[in-house]
DNA sequence: AGCACGCCGACT
DNA sequence: GTCGGCGTGCTC
């Protein structure tokens, strides 16, 4: 029997299979999808099979043995070696990356192979002894008689939870025996009884979705803010797990994991398993070991938890549809919705794509009738959607209002003293945006990316946002040595210290990047805000989604054009998922919400729809403006960014790949560019861009796959080749 | 990737 | 005469 392996080094030119022997020792327990070692080129290294064949190829080369099996209990079923395979068609990635991609960084082929099974000793009762008779005979240490008759309930206990003198005479005289055991790291078996009875309107979703149980169905679940589309999951999954099958569910990277995660244990206990990245690789470990083992019917996870081994999937959810968090910013850039859909036909189940935003593409498509649109238009119980006031930044700038307008201000201080509480968003961290030298008109730039560094006050620092330089702030300017350094630019720091000046009675905190680094601080300022430790919560879009505190009756938005004047065809739609999302955190219970929006563009049509909350109005107005300008949903697209530490080189090759594709794509497809990628100068590299819009082209992968492979050999110049970019 | 093979400069 | 510099090429 030989084996066709896959080799650990992610290099296009090694993209294909190598064939070994399988000695006999190992023909038993090799399976196709397992991780074995095998010698190569002198040297041992890993590899996954992907195929076991009877017969060896014609060759005029040596076979090898494979060396051994590295892990009995991984093996990637069929479906998930499928899945890499889409995977790779997807992003032109190789075969080994899509792997490597699907696993937890601690299964990976090819590193240092470290035990990540975490084992503790148990105890129980030795079942061959008399007990009473040991009982009678020791009446009088009573410390043995407790844990004797703890045990007899528990029949087992961590050996930690006791450790005692008499606990080491119960082992030492074979009453109590120990027990190395493999523990999970984590382990929530908390489970409350919260069958809530769904809403009307909860309840035809719900039915509907049900009938499509076997079906490779998408669904769009249109839900406006706070309409219980969690409630509708749970139900969904409760029926999934009856039919012994199983439920993913995709929630977006930040905040939004803990607070579902919780009401998945709550309600389905041991039977959940979280896969989140700022879990540590050791608990990643062994979540995905209770998937593997399958332990557990329901997975909760970020993007890459759409690789979660499950097998028999019943139902995938996908939370927040619209989120950026979706797609995968670094290689491979694949997009957790369409493994999704991949995984839903593999498994003919249905897949729901949930948002009180749904992306333009999503909702196109349901409009389309490729997904099917169901709507959840009310709010839950008496919560109704919150009143919102529109604001002139210019207006208010000819009144010497900075940063706060004099309609949040006087909001702000209602509320306080109603004693409700308030959220205040800028999407701009740091102190101030960029230091300029009014003597000598220096300004601090990064000197990677040629872009100004933001101040940060709590380290004194210089940050570039995009490639993270940082260099301690002087005193004076670097460049002429006067004292004549300004700040420009307002960040979530400065307006800290903006609005405990304009309250000092208020119990301010702070949530952005800089102080949610740590693990679990997060959490902490959701859950003081929550707990109503603090009255007001400022921060970044960290603050915008899926939080659900009962308390908050006002919404600020110091100022909403950050967003708007991003120079990317999607700054409309961030802008009004952003403003809309946020706006939802008010008003959720039975006070009444209100949101304060400020803006220096109080008569653009995303802050007129933002304002009558009217999701279906801005659709038709974006999708006008896509369908002049040739932009997604009405046309697909393709970046391509040719990378190279000379300026020169970049620009030459942009120019060659340009030349081309125009030769070897159809006629209908355009292929603009090269321009200068947004950001030229990253991380020390020049980057040009080259945009294609297609519609249909039959040629289109394979002519990128050879364009790709002919870069391959280039040491000067690499291409990033993003299929369906979210941002250009 | 990483190891072998290979062809040229400064050393016991 | 040999040790070792890293350029090129191959790996079942």
């Amino acid at each position: 029997m030989f084996a066709q392996v896959i080799i650990e080094y992610p290099l296009k030119s090694l993209d294909k299979t190598f064939i070994y022997h399988i000695p006999s020792f190992l023909e038993e327990r090799l399976k196709e999808g397992m991780k074995v070692d095998v010698p190569f080129n002198n040297s041992k290294i890993g590899g996954f099979v992907l195929k076991i064949i009877k017969e060896c190829p014609i060759h005029d080369y040596e076979i090898k043995d494979i060396i051994a099996i590295c892990d009995q209990e991984l093996i990637l079923g069929k479906e998930l070696l499928a899945l890499a395979s889409f995977l790779q068609e997807e992003t032109l990635c190789s075969k080994i990356t899509a792997i490597q991609t699907m696993l937890p960084s601690s299964l990976k082929v090819g590193l240092k192979k470290s035990n990540y099974n975490y084992y503790e000793k148990i105890i129980k009762l030795n079942n061959n002894i008399d007990l009473n008779k040991y009982i009678e005979n020791n009446k009088r240490y009573s410390k043995q008689i407790e844990i004797i008759n703890r045990l007899r309930i528990e029949k087992e206990i961590l050996k930690k939870e006791i450790n005692s003198s008499s606990l080491n005479t119960l082992i030492k005289n074979k009453i109590v025996i120990e027990e190395e055991r493999q523990i999970y790291r984590i382990n929530k078996d908390n489970i409350k009884i919260d069958d809530k009875v769904l809403t009307i309107d909860q309840d035809r979703v719900y039915k509907r979705i049900k009938e499509c149980f076997n079906m490779a169905k998408t669904f769009l679940l249109y839900g406006v803010t706070a309409s219980g589309k969690t409630e509708v999951y749970i139900k969904l999954i409760k029926d999934v797990i009856s039919l012994n099958k199983k439920a993913l569910v995709l929630v977006p990277e930040i905040s939004l994991t803990t607070q579902i995660a919780l009401r998945f244990y709550n309600t389905f206990g041991k039977d959940v398993a979280i896969l989140h990245s700022s879990l540590s690789s050791g608990e990643k470990y062994d979540e995905y070991l209770k998937i593997i083992r399958d332990e557990v019917h329901v997975v909760v996870g970020t993007r890459s938890a759409v690789f979660a081994p499950l097998k028999d999937l019943g139902i995938i959810i996908i939370d927040e549809e619209d989120s950026s968090s979706y797609k995968q910013d670094n290689y491979p850039k694949y997009n957790a919705k369409d493994m999704a859909i991949f995984r839903s036909k593999y498994n003919l189940c249905p897949l729901v794509l949930a948002s009180a935003t749904p992306s333009l593409e999503s909702k196109a498509r349901a409009d389309k009738g490729v997904y099917e649109l169901l709507t959840l238009k009310n709010r839950v119980g008496k919560a109704k959607l919150p009143l919102i006031h529109i604001v002139s930044l210019k207006e208010e700038m000819e009144k010497k209002n900075m940063i706060f307008s004099d309609l949040l201000k006087n909001k702000i201080k209602e509320k306080l003293e109603k004693k409700e509480q308030i959220i205040l968003l800028l999407n701009r961290r740091g102190f101030s945006t960029y230091i300029n030298c009014s003597n000598c008109g220096y300004t601090y730039k990064c000197p990677n990316c040629e872009i100004t560094l933001t101040y940060h006050i709590s380290s004194n620092n210089l940050i570039c946002h995009y490639c993270g330089y940082k260099i301690s702030k002087a005193s004076i300017c670097p460049n002429c040595q006067e004292n004549s350094l300004n700040y420009y630019g307002l960040g979530t720091e400065k307006l800290e210290i903006e609005i405990k000046k304009l309250f000092p009675l208020a119990r301010v905190i702070r949530m952005d990047q800089d102080v949610t680094s740590k693990k679990g601080s997060h959490e902490k300022i959701i859950n003081d805000f929550k707990n109503y430790k603090y009255d007001i919560l400022l921060g970044t879009q960290m603050v915008s989604k899926g939080l659900d505190f009962p308390l908050v009756s006002l919404v600020g938005v110091i100022n909403a054009d950050t967003t708007l004047n991003l120079p990317d065809f999607r700054s409309n739609e961030l802008t009004f998922a952003l403003l809309h999302q946020v706006s939802g955190r008010a008003g959720r219970s039975n006070l009444e919400g209100e949101v304060v929006i400020q803006t220096f563009n109080p008569h653009n049509f995303v802050m007129e729809c933002v304002k009558d909350n009217n999701y279906d109005l801005f659709y038709l107005k974006e999708m006008q403006i896509r369908r002049k300008l040739a932009y997604p949903p009405y046309y697909y697209l393709i970046g391509i960014k040719i990378i190279s530490k000379e300026y020169n080189i970049a620009l030459e090759e942009a120019q060659k790949v340009k030349l081309y594709l125009d030769q070897h794509l159809e006629k209908t497809t355009l292929v603009l560019g090269p321009t200068m990628a947004s950001i030229l100068k990253f991380k020390n590299e020049y980057r040009f861009q080259i945009i294609i819009k297609y519609k249909y082209d039959k040629y289109l992968k394979q002519v990128l796959k050879e364009l790709d492979n002919i870069y391959i050999y280039n040491k000067n110049c690499y291409l990033d080749i993003d299929i369906n970019p979210l941002h250009i």
